[in-house]
DNA sequence: GCTGGCACTCGACTGTAGCGAGTGCCAGTC
DNA sequence: GACTGGCACTCGCTACAGTCGAGTGCCAGC
């Protein structure tokens, strides 16, 4: 169980190399590359223990080591580096965000420059209505029975939503109906309005009454229980590198997995604020994306967290820099949403 | 240059053939597996005509023949039958497009429907804003010098966009602004909005002349000059079937091409109205594209159209069967629209 | 103008052999 | 006891030769 210093280095050199060259990597080749100071037949010592402890294994008997998904998991908890980011990719991503005209715009953006920037597939969660404020709820006669719903949120969401009224409403009382929302929810966490929206109900003039009931309807289905989240998708065909050989030869899976919003939602979907996850190979719970890896942040303004971002690659990925890449990014977009 | 019915009849079996099979097909397989009533030989002579004029080809000398994009076109043009969709199809179609409750769910529905009605990507062109009217422009207070503008279409896009204001502007002035952007603008084509909004600004009272004059700026810029056209994409795991063969080995160039807006539009944003459109192979003009065909045609209320739709897939697909989709789905989507 | 027959082509597959990267093990050294 | 050099071994990869067979083009005959 021991694993000395000098077998962490080994380690920490396979993983190194395996990710730059993709290649399985032996032990003569390692001590050229790395200043290890030893002689192969030692470091063939090391990887024989390594291999034990499942943290490498050989694809065939006469090839090199490559990573486990185990081994990966130790080079990301102990043995990797934070690797600062260049001042042209810091550049980059100054460039990429400013001029960001709403949050659609800043969203495309952040999605396109994480792909560009890790060159795996890149992924954005829209801020989470469950996180947002109402700022301010519109109601717009399509006619006399029909109205469209627009609420924009404190985070910049904008959602609508068709209403077919019960009855014909007389344009006074939608400007009523329109005060009586607003003044009740605007303001309000949305993962609390269903009791607010309840006692609009409760509260309206009995000449609004059977319109509020729809219309309250409405809001709580839109707002609360299909809670809408949305993402934006970038890079897929990054998936494409590196040939046929990450993925054991069949992007399938992969792309059918991007496919699903909900897969997606909970990978990327922050848990604990603040934290960097990185999930490797098989700790995703997901089967098609058993060769893959996730890392991903939460982001937002100041130091609450309203959605989560993130990119996915192959296990065979670069964690130090893709993990400072996801972190900056998150960084910047924070401070981008708390300028509005 | 003579291409007799025989002939003809050839093509269009070695067409259905090798899309059904994906294998070159020979002489032999042909004549059994249709009534043409001749021999093999016969067959022959009649591919080599056929090859001659460059309709078909042989993937190496002694394979059978594949149709060129050249074949394709022909067999499109002249050869399909009408392939009627089954009661199956029509009624997935009709499933999926009910309980669509805006405009967002009606498209995410169809590009999903068209992707697996089809088993190819699937490409939908939101509304485009040109097309649409102004139904209302809501101007949102979100301090003293920002005004959030929401942009309802009648088509049911909803665009929002945050405007900086030269100076603080009053709750009164900024209803009076809402008040006179809609008396002017709501009911016009987007399309002919300039002079109009250029009027806006002439004809407002002075102490609302900078704020309208800033707002002005914005709803052109939005509207017309970056005209924000949006697409949903779905299906791209269909690319993966059939094995490699398709493309040549490589989805990259695919994917990437699926990731630039700007070609999506141009291969499904629509030409003619009411048209189905098909381009085989190299007659699109993206060079990433080479080996795809795509089927589109646009969609509408009644029988304006104010957008596209179409799939996309390897030159080998199924011609008839995918028009008859698009198609059909076009025409649903259409009458949903139509409801509204 | 169609057909059967026939020689021919050439890719796909199979089996064999040699190469070499990389290993595990062991005896020897510090 | 830890490290090292040496050595036999494994096994995937490549090249090459040989066989098979689908499919063709051509031609003589009906």
């Amino acid at each position: 169980m021991g694993l000395d210093d000098r077998k962490l280095a080994v380690l920490r050199a396979i993983v190194e190399d395996y990710v730059a060259t993709q290649e399985p990597v032996g032990s003569k080749a390692l001590v050229e590359r790395h200043q290890l100071g030893v002689s192969p037949a030692t470091v063939r010592n090391d990887m024989a223990v390594l291999e034990e402890e499942g943290y490498i294994r050989q694809p065939h008997t006469s090839a090199g080591r490559v990573p486990t998904d185990r081994g990966y998991r130790l080079f990301v908890d102990r043995l990797s580096r934070v690797k600062p980011l260049s001042p042209a990719e810091r550049r980059a991503i100054e460039r990429f965000l400013v001029g960001a005209v709403d949050l659609d715009d800043v969203v495309h953006r952040t999605v396109r420059l994480l792909a560009q920037l890790t060159r795996q597939v890149a992924v954005v969660q829209y801020p989470s209505l469950a996180r947002s404020k109402v700022r301010h709820l519109e109601l717009v006669p399509i006619s006399t029975t029909r109205l469209m719903v627009v609420m924009i949120a404190d985070t910049g969401r904008v959602e609508q939503r068709l209403v077919e009224l019960p009855a014909p409403v007389p344009a006074d009382d939608v400007t009523d109906l329109r005060r009586l929302v607003n003044e009740k929810l605007v303001g309000s966490q949305l993962s609390e309005t269903p009791p607010l929206v309840q006692a609009l109900v409760d509260e309206s003039a009995p000449h609004l009454r059977p319109a509020m009931t729809t219309l309250s309807t409405v809001l709580l289905e839109t707002l609360v229980e299909r809670h809408e989240e949305r993402l934006a998708l970038a890079g897929q065909a990054n998936l494409t590198r590196g040939g046929l050989l990450d993925f054991q030869g069949s992007l399938r899976p992969i792309l059918e997995a991007l496919e699903e919003e909900v897969v997606l939602l909970k990978l990327i979907g922050e848990t604990e604020p603040s934290t960097t996850r990185v999930l490797i190979g098989d700790e995703n719970e997901f089967d098609n994306l058993r060769a893959a890896s996730v890392v991903s942040t939460g982001y937002g303004p100041g130091s609450t967290i309203v959605g989560g971002l993130g990119v996915l690659g192959p296990t065979r990925m670069d964690y130090p820099g893709n993990i400072a890449m996801v972190r900056a990014v998150a960084r910047y977009v924070g401070e981008l949403l708390a300028q509005n």
